[in-house]
DNA sequence: AAGTGGTCTAGACCACTTT
DNA sequence: AAGTGGTCTAGACCACTTC
């Protein structure tokens, strides 16, 4: 017999891909494992969003693969817009805090030119119990403690979104109105920065609907006026709800924006 | 010397990696051209929707190199659903007769119950030449002949979407009321089948507005109720706009549904 | 058993950025 | 020159489907 060829598949931190036949029940892919466990230390904080992630080769020498293993997993990662691949320099914890990332929750486009990012105006900030829809969406419990925020935004000086947004109270304690308004910029980069929570998707449920008085008075438009309404779920990490976003757009000067692929 | 070591890169059918050190300047990594070629193949028909297209081995020795090269084109072709890939089976083009595919383009769901797809009526089919906004989505010139459509679609009994189409009079002569009718199932099945005109992707813009009385009629609802507004465009393979769509969207027991990634 | 896509490895070289 | 991600190859073996 000859001895083991170079390329043989015994890799150690694999739990499958042993001699015996039978796979095991719970079997994933290497690539899949070494993901998650990438996933976790993103999640864990030990890369912050922004700074460089450990070069490919480094990571294959850590958990024992082969770069390209290691490659696939970031592949997946970076298709899922959780980290930045730039050649030369290396990859990214991706973050809100840039350009790039403000409009892929925000969809509103102005109808003529760029699109830029709306001014806000705090209209409300409270905490209070979680009534049993928010909750549901929540993945709480009814009556647990949730901060609601209600707000304006407007482009160019016109009002053209006011939304509502029920938060977590365990995971957004200390969120106030002060810290919302000293902020510039999306809220999703303070969530991020300050609170430790990245939105990483989302799931948006968007009808029609008409003005009613008090939200008419808001826009300033007259009652009655169509609005677009979104109710959008925010995940984080291990795909736990961690914001209800109810919305109200005008479009008389913006639309919806959407790709479909 | 030594001789040429096994894993030299001096591939023939690369029009650059040559010895030479400047890059030329209409550089493309060798998957992306054979993507392209492969796309060729689908867009010129030699591999219909619903065909098995040749083993990734096959392709390989077709293009003259590795089978992972072969591998990352149909990867990319693959996540722009052009097509899919089967284990054991093989990689087969993506078509719209297959209930997978019904919801890519029409986001409209129930809000109780699983997605099914709608019935359709047809108001109204011509030919007619293009107002000058149809034109310039479809990049057509002013005044050449497009086919319009407009129909009433409803999920069990219920109008729910009144919608508006024009096609290109070139890509789609022959298209009459009858053969729609006669169609069941969605409509881009009858155009991969009969017109040889795959949809695959589209963008689409949507705004609120309130019900007229010709359309509100259509729906069996009152004048001024809000309606979903989409107007969509849809593409060919190589970015031709071949379909517009401005569709009005009841959402009182449905929404519009979007992930956001 | 044979064929297909799916995973994994090892190594070479290229393109880009930084030192 | 060194380090990073990006491309390409060659070969092994696995999982799944079909014969």
């Amino acid at each position: 017999m000859s001895s083991t060829p170079p390329n043989s598949n015994n890799n150690p931190a694999a739990a499958n891909a042993g001699g015996a036949g039978g796979s095991s029940p719970t079997f994933s892919p290497l690539y899949q494992q070494i993901k998650a466990l990438i996933t976790q230390s993103l999640q864990s904080g030990e890369w912050k969003p922004g700074e460089l992630i450990p070069s490919e080769v480094e990571l294959a020498n850590r958990f024992k693969v082969s770069q390209g293993t290691v490659r696939k997993a970031i592949d997946e990662l970076a298709a899922e817009n959780l980290v930045m691949r730039k050649q030369g320099k290396g990859t990214f914890v991706s973050t809100h805090h840039e350009a790039r990332a403000h409009f892929r929750f925000l969809r509103l486009m102005p109808d003529e030119g760029v699109p830029h990012y709306p001014e806000s105006k705090f209209i409300e900030v409270k905490r209070m119990r979680a009534p049993a829809d928010v909750a549901r969406l929540l993945d709480l419990k009814s009556g647990d403690a949730v901060i609601f925020v209600k707000r304006v935004q407007s482009f160019d000086g016109v009002p053209t979104i006011v939304e509502e947004l029920w938060l977590p109270g365990l995971t957004f304690k200390g969120l106030t109105a002060e810290r919302l308004e000293e902020y510039k910029g999306p809220m999703y980069g303070l969530f991020e920065s300050e609170f430790g929570t990245r939105m990483i998707r989302a799931t948006e449920k968007i009808r029609a609907v008409c003005a009613g008085a008090d939200d008419a008075a808001l826009l300033k438009i007259t009652a009655n006026t169509p609005l677009l309404a979104s109710e959008r779920v925010s995940f984080t990490y291990g795909d736990k709800p961690v914001e209800l976003r109810r919305g109200l757009y005008l479009t008389e000067r913006h639309h919806y924006h959407n790709e479909l692929n």
